[in-house]
DNA sequence: AGCCCTTTGAAGAGC
DNA sequence: GCTCTTCAAAGGGCT
């Protein structure tokens, strides 16, 4: 199993892996080439799966040691990594050749737009993130954190996000944010500790203790709302998200509900713990606001295409330290919330209906996976990055 | 107002 | 165990 360290003393060890014919091999995904990628890359591919498998499964507990891979990602020069951007470039555009928005190509007509240039991706976060302080210890007022957590993030829905981890996307580029940010959030984000599940005995339904010594927890501006029964000076964890419900019951309504209705309303009003994030998911965050002053893109669907090209275009040491950073995200996530289950969120966002799934399967558009058949049907077991 | 689009990855559901 | 489905972010576009 290969690891992250930058030894190269995993199971692929030895071997390079060879990232710039992997890379183009997934490149190379569409009907004429199918079959040369698929000979040529499949030994690349089974290494990268390995990896990539790796590093989502690695050692859960092996949080102390998640070096970042070091040195050896410079084996690829920046020429390789632009012929391999420009490689893909058609075959990206070939996947989406009838939906590629106006917007979109005009984005492209900037070669860098498309090309994965973006190579100056900031980890320093992901460093920092295993030298966050312990707690000050329980039951203590929080200490202001100013190094770590001085920007907040804002998501869409007026909540911070989930992870400290989160904090390093918005540096050097970050995005604009409304100059009130810190009006409404006033966030610092939580400090990550190595055993923060004796800190954070939550479960989905209440959120149980949350610590003193966080300080977005305990931050003023966030005291608002909280979801937090019996905590009153407690705020709800970023991924925490308000019910979509806006509108509060005027007294005399809540006297006309039934009790089912109240005990439905409330379930619904329960605050929503979000996903954790994803790797790419990460890395789409980190990046949006950059190609957004590249290529003066707004629509989002467009610049994602471009995020999605450009992630196969990172080398496998820049997509491995989004998959480590990913999988501290599930850790953190999972230890903030134990009892909490991606089925909590399953039908809180209104479901496509089958029928339009289907005929878009028909239709030649996306599929039930959300993506076109010819790409769903790609047979490459693995995952994005290895789609023949 | 709220869903769609678009991307990849994780995880749940169902067989 | 495999396939399918849903959700996670984002924000302009569309109904």
């Amino acid at each position: 199993m290969p690891q992250l360290d930058s030894g190269g003393g995993g199971a692929g060890g030895g071997d390079d892996l060879g990232a710039p014919d992997e890379l183009l091999a997934f490149q190379d995904e569409g009907e004429e080439q199918d079959d040369k990628s698929r000979d040529s890359a499949a030994g690349p591919e089974r290494d990268l799966a390995e990896l990539k498998s790796s590093l989502v499964n690695e050692s859960e507990g092996a949080a102390g040691d998640a070096g970042v891979p070091g040195a050896g990602a410079g084996a690829r020069g920046e020429a390789e990594v632009g012929a391999e951007a420009l490689g893909r470039e058609h075959t990206s555009q070939r996947l989406f050749p009838d939906k590629l928005p106006e917007s979109l190509e005009d984005g492209l007509k900037t070669p860098e737009c498309a090309s994965g240039m973006y190579k100056d991706t900031v980890y320093s976060a992901f460093n920092l993130l295993m030298h966050y302080p312990p707690p000050s210890g329980a039951g203590q007022h929080p200490q202001p954190q100013p190094s770590l957590h001085n920007k907040a993030s804002q998501p869409s829905h007026g909540v911070p996000q989930l992870s400290p981890l989160y904090d390093h996307f918005s540096s050097p580029h970050p995005t604009p944010a409304p100059a009130d940010i810190s009006q409404k959030q006033g966030v610092h984000r939580p400090l990550q500790t190595p055993d923060l599940s004796g800190f954070y005995s939550l479960t989905s339904g209440s959120m149980g203790q949350l610590p003193h010594t966080v300080s977005w927890f305990t931050h003023p501006p966030l005291m608002l709302g909280s979801g937090v029964p019996g905590h009153p000076a407690a705020i709800p964890h970023p991924a925490i998200v308000p019910p979509s419900g806006k509108q509060e019951l005027q007294p005399y309504d809540r006297s006309l509900k039934t009790q089912a209705e109240s005990k439905a309303e409330k379930e619904a009003k329960k605050p929503t713990i979000k996903k954790p994030l994803n790797a790419f998911m990460l890395y789409m965050k980190e990046m949006r606001a950059k190609v957004i002053a590249e290529c003066t893109l707004k629509e989002s669907a467009a610049i994602n295409q471009i995020l999605g090209r450009r992630w196969h275009a990172l080398s496998r040491e820049e997509q491995a330290k989004y998959y480590e950073l990913a999988r501290k995200e599930r850790q953190l996530h999972m230890q903030l919330y134990p009892g909490w289950s991606a089925r909590d969120n399953y039908g809180k966002k209104k479901r496509r209906s089958r029928e339009k799934h289907q005929e878009s399967n028909t239709g030649g558009k996306r599929n039930a996976f959300g993506t076109y058949p010819e790409k769903a049907a790609a047979p490459a077991p693995f995952l994005p990055m290895t789609v023949l």
